[in-house]
RNA sequence: GGUCCCAUCGUCUAGUGGCCUAGGACGCCGGGUUCUCAGCCCGGUAACAGGGGUUCGAAUCCCCUUGGGACUGCCA
């Protein structure tokens, strides 16, 4: 941990794609261990292999960063004092630390390829935050399929070092404190320590976090459907929600607590008490997590979750009153388990058309049409538009209902049909009061249920 | 094959030798509220992989077995 007990800890995706869960969850963790300990999150970006990295890859890793306020202090654009932060601009920086172990005898020039001699007899342990001690015969940490020692690529041919490599360089030479990454890296420690070793140098400290895997117990991937964090933001989950969720793999703040803000998340963040097993993601709890976040937004808030939504439909959002739509949302409850849910949910708020497309009103029998016309009828008539409002209005259906033996339901199945095609909606009254008495009765005109 | 790692309800987890006849949450199944659904409230289902030790006592410590996973690239 080093001086005071802040870290310093790096985030190194390489820009071969977008940033998908499980780079999000070692990042996130990284960021967590940083603020928690009012230390110092810095993102590198592995791009040695040029043939894959892409800069808009690049681009879109820190926007997917950005989308679930992962914040860094140091990184590419950003900069800081032990830049840069693009491997591929420190290119002879790997191939002086090369020479100094060629010069010592430690590494050897095979073509234009260096390559590190691997000891034999030495023990590499050292003590994972998370997973303990491990501890492994240098001979074993690198070899080949038959078991014999297998020098390690220090310099590909092309020039540009290996990821082994450049990982030791760079996190030596930014003070990394503490190395946080994925459980896949755990067997690569040991090769990395021989590394340090040999150039003299300490060894930082290091955490491998638990595997993210899908439902069927394997590493997360394409296969498992959405991968992207953006996938996530488009299917209308909230940036909070998925770092909650994400959070949760792995980690608990204890006390029983599951629902949380970044804030707390932070000041609760204990990187030993990470979870070793591999965590399945589960979609289910992912909706739930989004949804008690959805819950909690206050009104004002949540319009600015939706709106892109609803917009995306191609609503003319502009064309309300801002109130208007909040209420509506506050109107919608827990319904909806995402923002695209609930944007679709609440759809016949901005819109008649696509209650027309959905709802023709032809299952309503002769007879129930008369009621129907006597009661709302009766309604329009009795109520201006300054009187419509939801408990009024109730109070006037259940009355009417009572005189004329009819059930409530009979009522208010139509009228919630009339408003918003679904057979599913918040309390039709309410409904019907924010939609405002002119607007019901034009949609009950269009469906015949008024005289 | 070799090296390393992991192992509590279907899933996420609490649990660090006695408070565990194993707790919470999601899911699922019932019930209640009700103009529908969601929500909310109440209840239920369901786990310490197996076997040996150590100990007065083990989900917790050790060993073995089994089952998973990672790595074994001049990818990262």
């Amino acid at each position: 941990m080093s001086k005071n007990g802040k870290m310093r800890v790096r985030f190194a995706p390489s820009p071969t794609g977008a940033l998908h869960i499980g780079g999000a969850h070692t990042a996130l963790f990284n960021w967590l261990a940083a603020r928690h300990s009012g230390g110092t999150f810095i993102l590198r970006i592995e791009d040695t292999d040029n043939e894959r990295s892409t800069p808009e890859y690049e681009q879109t890793i820190m926007d997917g960063m950005a989308w679930l306020g992962l914040d860094w202090d140091e990184g590419p654009k950003k900069g800081g004092p032990k830049g840069p932060y693009r491997q591929s601009e420190k290119m002879c920086e790997y191939t002086e630390i090369a020479d100094t172990l060629i010069k010592s005898g430690q590494a050897y020039r095979d073509g234009d390829a260096v390559f590190f001699r691997v000891p034999t007899g030495e023990q590499i342990t050292f003590d994972d935050i998370i997973y303990g001690e491990i501890s492994v015969a240098s001979e074993k940490a690198s070899v080949n399929t038959d078991g014999t020692v297998k020098d390690i690529v220090l310099i590909k041919s092309d020039g540009t070092p290996t990821y082994n490599f450049a990982v030791v360089a760079d996190d030596h030479g930014m003070d990394v404190t503490t190395v946080i990454r994925g459980e896949d890296h755990l067997a690569n420690t040991p090769k990395q320590i021989l590394i340090y070793r040999a150039l003299g140098w300490d060894t930082p400290n290091f955490a491998h976090l638990p595997m993210i895997l899908g439902a069927d117990k394997k590493k997360l991937s394409k296969r498992h459907g959405a991968t992207s964090v953006f996938e996530y933001k488009d299917m209308g989950y909230l940036p909070e929600s998925v770092f909650n969720f994400l959070a949760l793999l792995g980690w608990t703040p204890g006390n029983d607590v599951e629902i949380f803000d970044r804030f707390f998340a932070v000041e609760k963040f204990e990187l030993s008490k990470v979870t070793k097993k591999p965590a399945v993601f589960d979609m289910k709890k992912l909706d739930f997590v989004n949804q008690e976040h959805l819950k909690a937004m206050d009104p004002r808030a949540r319009y600015e979750a939706i709106e892109p939504f609803w917009r995306e439909m191609g609503f003319d959002v502009g064309k309300f009153p801002a109130a208007y739509l909040e209420n509506a949302l506050v109107l919608m409850g827990g319904r909806g388990k995402t923002t695209r849910e609930l944007a679709e949910f609440s759809d016949y708020f901005l819109d008649f058309d696509v209650v027309k497309s959905r709802y023709t009103a032809n299952d309503i029998t002769p007879e129930r049409r008369e009621n129907l016309k006597n009661c709302f009828g009766e309604m329009l008539w009795k109520f201006s538009p300054d009187n419509w409002e939801a408990e009024k209005l109730e109070d006037f259906a259940r009355g009417w209902c009572d005189t004329n033996g009819v059930s409530l339901k009979e009522i208010a199945m139509p009228l919630r049909f009339a408003l918003s095609g679904r057979k599913v909606s918040p309390g039709v009254f309410e409904m019907a009061a924010l939609i405002g008495r002119d607007e019901c009765r034009d949609r009950l005109a269009h469906f015949g249920f008024v005289g």
